[in-house]
DNA sequence: ATAATGTCTTTTATCGTGAAAAAACATTTT
DNA sequence: AAAATGTTTTTTCACGATAAAAGACATTAT
């Protein structure tokens, strides 16, 4: 099967939606660049959009002909990379029950249930490796380490002095650095959500990601900013697999942010370090109180 | 080719180290654990040591008939695994003339330079990006970041503040734990070598790295522990590529150690954190000092 | 009954291969 | 001449296949 064209499905389901945006569509090299793939994959885009009689396509000239209806689409299975699928399925498995600390990963048994290549599973696992919920036997399995109150603790250790310290650079940066205008704009987005928390909480997680990861950007070190990754992660799966007091949890964590931004725009160390001590004290308590205590050597 | 016996070559090269102390073999599962191998791969090496000579084996019998001569090893170079033989090529790259940070890394190319399959060299850079030296751009090629003065700047910083609270936390513990043991042996070995030095310095750096996994140890944070991988690795390379004043520094770096444990040993939180700072205080200078400035921006 | 040896099965490590996607080069259009 | 389109080459991604190594099971020895 070689290699499943997901990206070009990918940047097709998002090319359609610029149709209904324009005329006439932009040269290739720009749509390349605004759909992030390179020419060749246009190309082919354009040519189907041609085929199925979206556009009509000679040379400069793109006109659109039609709006895209549902049907029009690739189904979204389609758009997923193997690397994206593999995570998926794999991460289910660790979340579902008897998943313990110690068991054993086999790579084969893994690729024939997901139904992929047995090198996409290796890599994968490489690449999962660095969240330190497995590690490698030498020329041997992988063992699960176990999604633990021991590693919640161990990686909230970390989070909370990488941040305190990228909060600090924060504060320091020049008056005129861009980052105040990102701030400014998160500010707003977070008056908003505060504002409509009711409908809207399940918006949370996306905005908090974008807020810490400003701040750590601030430490301008690449491993402060990378270990953000483990955090995104972690925090991801957690909260798809732990909804209870969703919204009570997130209206209490905007406020926080709220009154970390406000710290942050005063730009007083003590102020900052105070607010965001709170908000990365209650975010602990958060991921430990959803690790049950009578399964501590068990993988949730 | 699929797979090369190096597994078995090393293990084979290490059992013929034990003919020469004893007169006859032990079991089969024992010999396995002494080697780090499974009973497959002993019984492989049993098999050629019956071949050529070396022992007599009938079942639990082992008899050693002769001791191991030179041309009996495996030649050193066939026992190296495959990750090391492209660790090696890469970093001898990298530190190579020519390596901009920026430049791009081409995955065929690479495995053709080296002689190896692309899947091989694809899961090596996996493995080495979280090094932070490289970078890989969504569904293309990698990217060179390169071993610049900020890389060796941002690394420290972790490190320091890493090893600052794995000092704290390892004169924490309690007077009973198994390290003060081998805090104690670790004193003794430092002492040995700084009386040595003129002739033993280069035997600093793996004690370097055993004294400071020790330290690391104690944080029991597994984030904190793996990190100090990515410092070898870095001080490895770095030391084999810079000698320069080799024996001072090693000197120099035997004397802190001797004042860093002194002060562990003293269960004095302040003078621990004194003496640490001091040691990566010189540490960090010592691997600055081998970025010359002009190639900021390359890769030395 | 325990622990070794002997045998068979499964898994891991690595390669070559081919399609998807990117990148490079050549040609045309503005 | 700059930027687009058209064409060709190269690289990445993923697979199945195969030998090395690990692991499991059966048998034999203490």
């Amino acid at each position: 099967m070689s290699k499943s064209n997901n990206v070009y499905k990918d940047a097709y389901n998002r090319g359609l939606r610029l149709l209904d945006e324009t005329r006439s569509l932009p040269s290739e090299p720009e749509l390349g660049t605004l759909l992030g793939v390179s020419r060749t994959t246009v190309r082919s885009i354009l040519s189907r959009m041609e085929e199925t009689g979206l556009i009509a396509w000679n040379k400069r000239n793109k006109t659109v002909l039609r709006s895209p209806g549902p049907e029009d689409f690739f189904p979204e299975e389609e758009t997923d990379s193997l690397a994206e699928i593999i995570e998926r399925s794999f991460m289910r498995r660790l979340l579902a029950e008897g998943a313990e600390a110690g068991m054993q990963i086999n790579e084969l048994e893994l690729a024939r249930e997901i139904g992929v290549g047995t090198t996409s599973v290796r890599e994968f696992l490489i690449r999962f490796s660095r969240f330190g919920l497995i590690e490698k036997r030498r020329n041997s399995h992988w063992v699960l380490k176990g999604f633990t109150r021991a590693f919640a603790l161990e990686l909230t250790e970390i989070r909370e002095m990488f941040e305190l310290r990228s909060a600090a650079a924060f504060v320091a940066l020049p008056e005129d650095s861009a980052v105040w205008v990102d701030l400014d704009r998160l500010e707003v987005e977070h008056s908003q959500l505060a504002s409509e928390i009711a409908t809207r909480f399940n918006e949370f997680s996306e905005l908090d990601e974008r807020f810490h990861r400003l701040i750590h950007r601030a430490s301008h070190n690449r491993f402060i900013v990378d270990f953000y990754d483990v955090i995104a992660m972690i925090f991801h799966y957690h909260y798809q697999w732990n909804k209870a007091q969703e919204r009570e949890r997130n209206e209490v964590a905007v406020q926080e942010h709220l009154a970390y931004i406000a710290a942050l725009k005063s730009r007083d160390p003590g102020k900052v370090d105070a607010a965001c001590r709170k908000h990365l004290k209650s975010a602990r308590q958060t991921l430990l109180s959803s690790i049950p205590e009578g399964r501590q050597a068990q993988l949730a």
